[in-house]
DNA sequence: TACCGGTACCTAGTTCTACTATGTAGTGGT
DNA sequence: ACCACTACATAGTAGAACTAGGTACCGGTA
């Protein structure tokens, strides 16, 4: 993946993935997928899952784990109260800053 | 700082200050100020100059000392042809990542 | 039976960037 | 002599995404 766009989804994927989240439980596996569907064509399996297992030791989800027809049982995870919260706050901090981003593009800057 | 602001500025506070420097040059304290005043209230010192020496060994910008009438001389940073093309690809990867998750912001996720 | 592809999860170690905390210097004013 | 402001610098820390693997379960096929 281009280093750049490495960097710059620091701080705003946990957003993106609790945005996934929101009013739909899903499972690793296929939070993954959704990304890959969504343009993040090269994000790291690996990369989600360390991600997910920080948003639930932070206790932003709920976990439920539940047997798969194919393949070994998938760790649902739901967005609870506090993720909402979390969430929240991530769409004020990402308000903030890309309407100071926008503001230098327009300027010519 | 909040703690997620300070995740969000990696990878993007160097395109910020690139977008600073677009048309004008400009000096490390010069530039701490002007992001003070942009919003960006608790960036600290220290992690402007540790950028500026990054973008300066990268070979993004040009660097020329300056005395000051007062204090210690400045450093005065030039965006060069290849701090264009930088800030260039950094525009690019802003838009597609901005564009993903005002779409999630949209579909109310 | 043996193998393989697809599903599904997990982790140790690396790299990069922003922050904390502190230090050094030059100038002008009291 | 001291202080405030200007101006630059850096060693150490923390957090997040990536690399590069590995484990495990299931179905189909040779």
């Amino acid at each position: 993946m281009g280093k750049q766009m490495t960097e710059m989804l620091k701080g705003t994927l946990e957003g993106i993935v609790l945005a996934l989240l929101t009013g739909k439980a899903a499972y690793g596996y296929e939070i993954t997928t959704q990304l890959r569907e969504q343009g993040f064509t090269e994000i790291a399996e690996g990369t989600v899952y360390a991600l997910l297992v920080r948003i639930e030791q932070k206790g932003l989800v709920d976990v439920e784990k539940r047997p798969s027809e194919k393949g070994p049982p998938r760790k649902v995870y739901t967005l609870n109260t506090q993720g909402e919260k979390e969430l929240n706050e991530f769409w004020n901090t990402w308000s903030f800053l890309s309407g100071r981003i926008e503001e230098l593009r327009k300027e010519g800057k």
